[in-house]
DNA sequence: GATGAATGAGGCTTCATTCAT
DNA sequence: CATGAATGAAGCCTCATTCAT
């Protein structure tokens, strides 16, 4: 049995729309979360906001657990995208900018951000959510020290700091600015100032001082 | 007649009994809420975790959400608080490192860690908390802020870096540390020694470069 | 396409079906009420009377006040139908014994007669049952009223009396005698008599002394 | 043992105090039943109005439900008493229409018809209460038709009704009367004066027509 | 596939009542 | 007596989930 056919008894079913509405629902989802958390947040406000009945939504997910955890999976993938971003960059330092700036002018990767505070600590609770955490950030730092290895060779980030060591400080302090989005009227600007302040002292060369 | 017995009828109310009761109830709504979330844990479990019975909660609190604001308002108190650990301080950053450590080895501090992440996220949902973050994190800020335009006066940082940019990115730096508390099995010692390092380099002065 | 079916997606929604759920758990709650009152009722009650589960009433009424109101209203509804009967009669005072009878003979008038006295009780507390049974009282007594006209026009009242007056009098009888209705083992006959013998001395045209 | 002395232990209580505090408690009680009725009104609400301890009105009474029968005797009794004031009335009729007068201006009546709106539907569910009202009914009427009978020898009342019959018309009037003064800004006047109009010419003897 | 209807389990809260002080 | 504290029992309501249509 393969993983593509996985039933052919009756209507074949057409698997774009499936598809479709799949993400339709996750995306439905995403808002509601977003806006109450995953426990606060009921099957029928998912099923409303996806404009679809309640019963509907458990033909495409198991249980209302699946629906977390293919979002987290989800969400946790598109953080570490943004790492990618990163790559080969001319200028590493004025990208790292640009992708802090995203996180607070960009509603795709700011809503990213938010939910990336649900998701951690839900991670206090389910198993399966601290699982997924843990091993999204290993891959995480290990992207982040890969790309800032590579911008070390290029001769863009001090030669004496540990790709590594610097790694995991960014993470920690993306996951702080994290925090801050999710505050009503909270001034982000500043602390992502602060944040690329601090990353360029770390990582400047001495050319650069 | 005593100036302390208004009211001689009755029992006497004695509001050191009651007071330790109400940080009894305290203690276990923490740990409830530690293991499980605001939301997931039931005053089922609070009252057993206390040793009372359920009804016995609303003698002390309102309802669920005046025993969650009184620990929100408890936890970010004590966030404070660790601060002033730093005041006064005879080696800025050798206490900035035993406070990072204590996150990681003191019990106390850390679960007031990871119940600020728990708290971070409930701001997203109750105005109420959000509101309590956000003068926590005024007042956090200007604390550190003060803290270390002080130890900059006594020459332990670089004159030349802005005591409220650090005092930013560090507390960025702390809420990242935070959600690695939660994650189970996680290594935390690198992501502490990684935060030191970023905050020596940023920090410290060019003599001690 | 039929213009009935807008929506041909999912299982048909069943009017009637829906209609006749909603009907017998009226009549549940109904007999309930009339056993202990609006308030020692419980839903666990009801929805057992109903042979449903107490989470099955909550898809027909939004809350257990919901359920009295719309008792409420049918109940008052079914007491201005009955001055209907008195419209048109070609004996006045006949038609006027046979209802007052049926109030301690039929059970369904009975009982709603009965149940009147409960939302009565309830009026003290519940502003909207209070406006109901206001409006319900005036265009009960514009009903009786009009009805005692057409048979004073017709000779078969007293042209003397003041057709409103009269009315509001039989009003304040009708409630005295539900009242009664409650009484367990309460002879309810002598009431419905001297009522029916006081009412006769009031309207009798002379031509009957 | 006499009921007079149920227990000499101990120090020997103040009678007189301990009636004073009983009567304050059944006018508070009083007052919050009439407010939101027998079962929405807790023991908090009433100890609050009589200004003491919910524990303390245990003292006087054995359980809520004995506070409210002793509230229903009172009452019923304060509804036979007010038969009384028709006794040897020199003007019968005049005398009837000072009594149904003060039932919508005297608060003190007021309340007590208000009250037994409540009494009467509490009759449907607790046995005690339906006995009492059934025992104060038969009075009320015995006591109404004796004072009839009287005004009728007297030469006040047309000779022949039947002074039972007119009693129980007239009971039920006065129920009717009670339940329109539950109603907020309900014109009671018209009620009283169609009440009083009907009565009149049910007993006016012929040489008052 | 889609959905209206149904429900068991459980959550928060209230309340009458008891008891030690 | 008087009362603060404690609690078992219950009530209303919600929710994730299932199932017949």
């Amino acid at each position: 049995m393969t993983a593509s056919a996985p039933n052919r008894r009756g209507r074949p079913a057409d698997p774009v729309a499936r598809a479709e509405r799949q993400a339709q629902i996750l995306d439905a989802a995403h808002a509601c979360f977003l806006r109450r958390g995953f426990h606060a947040t009921t099957t029928a406000e998912i099923s409303a906001e996806a404009g679809i009945s309640i019963a509907g939504l458990y033909q495409y997910f198991e249980n209302k657990e699946a629906l977390v955890l293919a979002l987290v999976e989800k969400d946790l993938e598109l953080g570490i995208a943004l790492i990618d971003r990163l790559r080969d960059a001319e200028d590493f330092l004025f990208v790292v900018e640009q992708v802090l700036g995203a996180l607070a002018t960009d509603p795709i990767i700011e809503s990213m951000a938010r939910l990336r505070v649900e998701i951690v600590a839900e991670a206090s609770r389910s198993p399966a959510v601290a699982e997924m955490l843990v091993a999204s950030d290993v891959r995480m730092t290990a992207a982040l020290t890969d790309v800032i290895a590579s911008a070390q060779a290029r001769g863009q980030i001090d030669p004496n700091v540990d790709p590594e060591e610097v790694a995991l400080a960014v993470s920690c302090l993306c996951d702080g600015i994290y925090g801050r989005l999710c505050l009503p009227n909270a001034a982000r600007g500043p602390f992502v100032a602060a944040s690329l302040a601090m990353i360029r002292r770390t990582i400047a060369p001495d050319s650069a001082r």
